[in-house]
DNA sequence: AATCGCTGTTGAATCGATTCACCCGGGAGG
DNA sequence: CCTCCCGGGTGAATCGATTCAACAGCGATT
């Protein structure tokens, strides 16, 4: 350790105040905390003093004693991705309201960053932990930290673990879209998108399966195409999917973006989504309604998402029994132009 | 559903892990900072203690002790704009890297919230505090918050203050997009989107005004159009300008989500950007490139900017005495097809 | 044998709040 | 007149680390 010596600026404490205020500093704090025990003319003297003395009132200090620290901690995949943005601003918002801050990290969907960011979290002391764990995170590691702290999942994914999450309604989302393209007289669709590890996809993938079983329409596994979550992606799936002998005539996609690689992909190929190929997304992400064509999406709330994850958050603090709760955000189809029916 | 009663860990602390390892706090202490002085055999026997007894850190109870919380503040306007997230993204990656946390608020450019805020994370005791502050906020209040803790501001506007500051390169940005629709032969260029209040659109049409006044091209107030900073603002925005006697034949936009909002507007009057109106935005978010026509805008890099504040607030905590610096981040004009030149 | 480093370790003070148990002075009740 | 009670305050312990002065051993030096 460098000793620097940096020009420490002189803080001002709440025993400065009570000193200023003829007071002690137990009765310093009380006054602050508006304890009924002081009286009115004393607590206008302390307030007074720390007007004049310009007293910050230190949380650090006072969350060592009080064991509160009136913080969360929020540990998603990554910031750029929109919907982590916005639901990191809902997240955000409510805790505010409710004097609590956001400490933020996050992971880039990697395992050791993971571990490490869950472990500061813990050093920081926050009073609990808002996680999107990566798809390999092993539930008795999640098991283990909700021994240390309050946890909310950001995945409606079933670990087995009684543990407070809120996640979006893939199922129902993939079967409303999949319904859709189903009544459109479409047979063969396909799955585009998304490796096997993720849970998200896995989620989906089952509900788009049992959709064409509900309408007795045969599965083809070559209709299903992994790959990775980008424009990238899906602009490379298509040439796999023109190829085939009996090409789908719709595509349901894992996510937004990839769609909007096959919408590339087609227009690549002289062809158009809406036209050659009914396409639907998932995310509802804002470009997806100013794409040419506009993309039929699953619209999720992610700043509700947020929010949700906050409250429950808070409200397992203040009441450490409630019951677990497991909020399913609902989903919705948005139709556009990228599912007008085919002629 | 059986019922879950969650274990309610009473804390290892220090002494804990000192008496399991047979020595005294203070030792084990120094073990754990490395500190020399301490036999490695003892080390490792309370590496074993914490192992064993998994006791976590407590860098609250450190800091009170230490006066560093290893915790930035940021404060800005709003995380919805993918803008202030890449910058947030970026912020965070470059803290993370040095073991800071980033304790993250929002104001919604507003002042009181604002105020809220920055007392909030003092509070909080962070080791610095990154802002973006809103257009009101007094000078005098910033020097204030300077004497408090090192701060760090998220616009290059000149507040008189010897402050560190990072922001994009308004100016430049602004001169190169009307340089180049003024050699495209466009002599009647708007300028839309934003309000007075917003600082950096007060920099941004003074460099609007000084570009065209260079090439002597009259000002037509007319051609200035003020509204919010959202798709809406943009479309509005359009009817106005249509409406004249003599239309624009191109558009600077205050930002991109503006030209967007131009882009839908023109269409729904049977127009299309880079067709009927030259159209240039500023940011490049992501979209810009995907949208039909694609957007020439004004590249700024949102995540270097966060990358950069993140830098400049770890120098002035390691050497508090540093030169200020204010950092001007280069922008760059990306030329696509909304400013396909006119036939 | 007494003194002198060294090394490795420790007791105790400290950071800035909270909080509990106790204290003091004076009016009500007996 | 003596208790008792009570409103209003305060002293001191506490939270969980860091840090420094001091201190045992112990071999080497004189």
């Amino acid at each position: 350790m460098t000793k620097s010596d940096r020009p420490r600026r002189q803080k001002v404490t709440l025993q400065h105040v009570a000193d200023a205020a003829s007071v002690s500093k137990a009765t310093a704090s009380l006054a602050l905390n508006n304890n009924p025990r002081i009286s009115e003319s004393t607590r206008q003297r302390v307030l007074e003093a720390v007007e004049s003395l310009g007293y910050v009132y230190n949380q650090r200090a006072a969350s060592l004693r009080t064991q509160r620290s009136y913080t969360i901690g929020l540990i998603i995949k990554d910031l750029s991705n929109p919907f982590n943005a916005e639901l990191t601003s809902g997240a955000e918002s409510h805790l505010a309201e409710h004097d609590y801050s956001l400490v933020l990290a996050t992971t880039d969907d990697d395992q050791g960053k993971q571990t490490r960011m869950i472990q500061t979290m813990l050093e920081r002391d926050v009073d609990g932990l808002i996680l999107a764990p990566t798809a390999s995170t092993p539930p008795a590691a999640l098991q283990r930290l909700m021994t240390y702290r309050p946890l909310v999942l950001l995945t409606p994914y079933h670990t087995g673990l009684e543990v407070d999450c809120v996640g979006m309604d893939d199922e129902n989302g993939t079967a409303r879209a999949l319904e859709h393209l189903i009544r459109q007289g479409h047979r063969r669709i396909a799955f585009v998108g998304g490796f096997d590890t993720d849970l998200t996809r896995q989620r989906r993938l089952q509900s788009y399966r049992h959709s064409l079983q509900r309408h007795d329409i045969a599965l083809d596994p070559a209709l299903c195409i992994a790959g990775p979550v980008s424009r990238r992606g899906g602009y490379d799936a298509v040439s796999a999917l023109l190829r085939m002998a009996a090409p789908p005539t719709a595509a349901y996609c894992y996510s937004d973006v990839i769609a909007f690689g096959v919408m590339l992909g087609l227009r690549a190929s002289g062809m158009e989504a809406g036209k050659d190929l009914a396409l639907i997304g998932f995310d509802d992400v804002p470009e997806a309604a100013l794409w040419h064509p506009s993309l039929t999406t699953v619209s999720n709330d992610p700043r509700g998402l947020g929010l949700n994850a906050a409250q429950l958050m808070l409200r397992r603090i203040s009441t450490p029994d409630a019951p677990i709760s497991r909020v399913i955000m609902p989903s919705r189809l948005i139709l556009r132009d990228s599912t007008a029916a085919l002629v």
